[in-house]
DNA sequence: GAGTTAAGCAAACACTTGTTTGGCTAGTCA
DNA sequence: TGACTAGCCAAACAAGTGTTTGCTTAACTC
């Protein structure tokens, strides 16, 4: 049970950081405080993670396979396009907010804090708004509606959430998913 | 002209670091960076400025009180609340996207990353969205619109723009505040 | 011309950063 | 029992950080 002890340390390790991460950013967690918030020392972490950008890679991997999970799971029994921008908005609101570091990691850290991997985390973040856009796409949208504009409208007040949102402030991100949706629906759907 | 000569080395100092923290960000500009832009060396800086974040506060200063300038100009002149509102928003992408650094220091660095000012930051931020909240307050709106999730949406829309936006991109700031605009009108209007 | 001050240089300081290195320990496997 | 290895510690490393200190130079004031 070698492997499995490893792993748990690993995962130990991981989500310690991603906790960091999520909360303080990347630039302003040290090696030390992840160290000493998953109990070992420093230089220890280098036996499971070559390096504190791969630590940030290996978290933005998860956190997208979990938003992506996530956010199909909340669209895919939904026919109506707009009743699936409205899921996939709350399930977006979600994950920046509420649910695990690990999601939260992918939209307070920037790809430019780890120039290595800029390349990579970028591909990771485009794995989640291509789901977004092919949502946008299937709106039945008034004709003088551009959907790319609309899209990052609609994404930037998402991402915007995680400046605001207090899980104790009113709001669940359910709600507003739902509103932000209602927001814009009759003015730019087709009629 | 001692004192002239004086102000416009500070000037072209605090210019240096506000085109530097727009760019980079404020972690990850160092003193060096600012001093070898400015064409003096690290220490030369605390002449002027006893601190790196009394440098950042400066720059937010004098970035509120040019968006606040640029705003209020672009609204004044307008009866119509809708027309006001979207006259504001084009001012605020501009000030976030192209208009001046010191402006773009205001978004693109969080408060938190000068602790020690963090107060006045933050305060600083709310003189302007204190302007945009009335701004909305002035809307007529269909009695369902939350007020206030409204303009959180529409301001995370305008910040986001940020992390987009480049100049050559086929939108201009004007045409995005007035596309964003359109996109909730209708929906949110009262009728 | 003497005194004063603005402005900046040169060099260091104290500290933090990510990372490396070598050794120790407990458990696995033949 | 003896070789082997996974996992971690202890300690250092080199580089970078914001900042301080003492000194120099030039300009202005009386």
């Amino acid at each position: 049970m070698k492997a499995q002890r490893s792993n748990s340390r690993s995962e130990a390790l991981i989500r310690a950081a991603a906790e960091l991460f999520a909360e303080r950013g990347f630039r302003s967690t040290s090696m030390r405080d992840i160290a000493k918030a998953a109990g070992m020392l420093p230089g220890s972490i280098y036996y499971h993670f070559p390096s504190k950008d791969d630590l940030l890679l290996s978290i933005y991997e998860t956190g997208v396979d979990q938003i992506m999970a996530t956010f199909e799971s909340a669209i895919d029994p939904l026919e109506d396009p707009w009743q699936r921008l409205q899921a996939g908005m709350s399930a977006h609101i979600r994950a920046i907010t509420e649910e695990s570091s690990y999601t939260r990691v992918i939209f307070k850290v920037e790809p430019d804090e780890a120039p290595r991997f800029r390349g990579e985390l970028v591909a990771l973040r485009d794995r989640f708004e291509a789901r977004f856009r092919a949502l946008v796409e299937d709106l039945p949208l008034a004709s003088w509606v551009d959907r790319h504009l609309l899209r990052l409208m609609i994404l930037g007040a998402g991402n915007h959430a995680q400046l605001w949102f207090s899980s104790d402030g009113g709001y669940s991100a359910d709600e507003i998913g739902k509103q932000f949706c209602r927001y814009v629906k009759d003015a730019v759907a087709l009629r």
